[in-house]
DNA sequence: CACATTTTTCAAAGCGCTTTGAAAATCCGC
DNA sequence: GCGGATTTTCAAAGCGCTTTGAAAAATGTG
């Protein structure tokens, strides 16, 4: 059942139709019930197709996820966000359209969605410091969000991030109050600015209590559980061993509390753990008492605050573009506890 | 630039243009180098919007995710699922349509998606006993694939599925032959068509071994960490506690170790676990000796080849349905070792 | 009741492509 | 060089909606 049908059948015109199920004022009331009961009986559904090349809006939201072939993880980030994106994107009819891409045909990825109008807007996840995306956004003209910051684009853009800087400060001062001087950073890779971010948030407590630096207890890779595992091994097999990590994920203090564990060493006790926690549903970090003490900020929440963001920005294209920062709460768990200078 | 200029620039009708764009052959190979090198110096891209009402197909691919109000957790296989299909559609130049969606909207979202004609196919996860969901399916006439099975379906559908009870079948007499008779069954949600089947192969192998089943070994829950680390506590805390148990995830094994560390004991040696792994990219249940002992059948490759059969199906709606059933592969790891009758 | 206003409905154009059916151009053999 | 076959190009219709600008109907006013 198409409108020429339903109208044909109602023995009215398209338009008046088409304005009466879509709440136009200048429809008699009488009529407007009319129109929306034959529609229901007949189960008219305005063909979205035919919708979108008419008014020119795809209602649509594009996400892109590349795919490394070195690194074939998806982020697991990636699933909480757009559950919590998802949502608000259905509360303004619009939907996500997804689109896995090999790392090359990235920015590719992007034009087509803007060029062949396929979407609305898009949001940009994990940016890199100097991230190409933007700019090339921004020239394509179409509304975007970044989650994150690239500190390296000075031209204004549209971002929620996290403070991740303070976030990984705080941990670490958290563990040097505790008594700690060894501290290893494992870091998620550090192309990404909010891993810079974070290395920058170690290095400012390392230094505001006056410890050095040392890059052997410095690690930066993909945020799984095998490779916090692997460098915590590492680590605890150096001469002098770090007595408290900062983890910048969940997965990676998973990865180090395995390595502890298999060195027969305690958690909380022998060594500590501090993680960034990015609060994912099916992996909590939960409890009165939680497993991890961590720095806390619900990637959920973020999906659909840069969602709405988003939403808006398609409303007011000539807004102000919108920048927030959002700080992480510290959550006390089993994982830490007094160093060696306490 | 759209087709209209582009052909008026080139002195061509927009027929030849798009026909010499789209590889007919009834078009001079002289002009069709012309236009295509003009299409690429002018940048043009054919609207998608337009080019789907055109032809009537959306090249795209409905994913429909619920987000239950009780479990608010997206699952986790998912998205390493939709890695492996997106991959698929890109190259048959489709890409997906996800929505997440409140439970009870689920099938108003699958009617839309159909009678909208916003996709031209979608993928059913996590298929309930008598999912709804199919029948509603094959009266909407679109293509579709069920990644799981629903037994008390009758009527044909196309399919891809684990073998899902002799997997877990497989898993628990495995842990009999280790001398096991006390052995825990963490299960998934038994509305969930996989997680009965998986129960069944529980059940069939403590037949086989003539251990009667005992209900209060048997729990039954979403498959997280959290509840994984209860239910092993509880069980842990019987006065005859199991001495294995079968956990339908790694999330959920994952709770159990540490329940099991945090009674003092050592998985492997006190208590065995073995898991269902569906091979999660960055939660991997990896090395030449994994952690745990488990069945496994990587959800990406399932991802991928629903897909594919998807695909087929959209190219040729005639030919049979394709049904397919993946076995669990068994992988030894260092979670289970001989039981109290070896 | 005639006229101006307002409300309601309509026919037709347009969105940007694909595709049909026909016309024009080219080619071929004799 | 001519008629027929073939290749190449084209104008126009159509996909199913929304929206414009105008007409028709209803309402109000003196």
């Amino acid at each position: 059942m198409n409108l020429k049908e339903l109208s044909k059948r109602l023995n009215l015109s398209q338009t008046t139709v088409s304005r009466a199920l879509n709440g136009y004022p200048e429809v008699n009331e009488a009529t407007r019930k009319r129109v929306t009961e034959a529609a229901r009986k007949y189960r008219y559904r305005p063909n979205v197709r035919a919708r979108t090349l008419a008014t020119g809006k795809s209602m649509s939201i594009g996400h892109i996820i590349p795919m490394s072939k070195q690194n074939e993880l998806v982020n697991m980030v990636f699933s909480d966000f757009i559950a919590g994106a998802g949502l608000v994107y259905a509360e303004h009819g619009y939907n996500m359209t997804l689109t896995i891409v090999k790392d090359d045909d990235e920015l590719e990825a992007y034009r087509a969605f803007a060029e062949r109008g396929a979407v609305d807007g898009v949001i940009v996840q994990a940016p890199t410091r100097n991230d190409r995306r933007i700019s090339f956004l921004a020239d394509l003209d179409i509304p975007f969000i970044v989650h994150g910051r690239a500190s390296q684009i000075s031209a204004p853009y549209g971002w929620l991030d996290v403070n991740n800087k303070r976030a990984i400060e705080t941990a670490t001062k958290h563990l040097i109050a505790l008594g700690h001087d060894r501290i290893a950073l494992l870091n998620g890779l550090e192309t990404l600015d909010f891993a810079i971010r974070r290395r920058e948030g170690y290095l400012a407590a390392l230094d505001a209590a006056g410890i050095l630096e040392d890059a052997s207890l410095m690690r930066s890779d993909d945020m799984s559980e095998p490779n916090g595992y692997e460098a915590a091994m590492d680590l605890l097999a150096q001469e002098t061993p770090p007595t408290a990590f900062v983890a910048s994920s969940m997965l990676l203090a998973l990865g180090v509390k395995r390595a502890i564990e298999d060195r027969d060493l305690e958690m909380g006790r022998d060594v500590s753990v501090i993680c960034f926690d990015d609060d994912i549903s099916y992996l909590p970090n939960a409890g009165d008492t939680p497993l991890f003490t961590a720095l806390r900020s619900p990637v959920r929440a973020a999906g659909a605050r840069c969602a709405s963001l988003l939403m808006e920005r398609i409303i007011a294209p000539d807004a102000p573009l919108p920048n927030e920062l959002w700080e992480a709460e510290l959550v006390h768990g089993t994982s830490t506890g007094p160093g060696p200078n306490a």
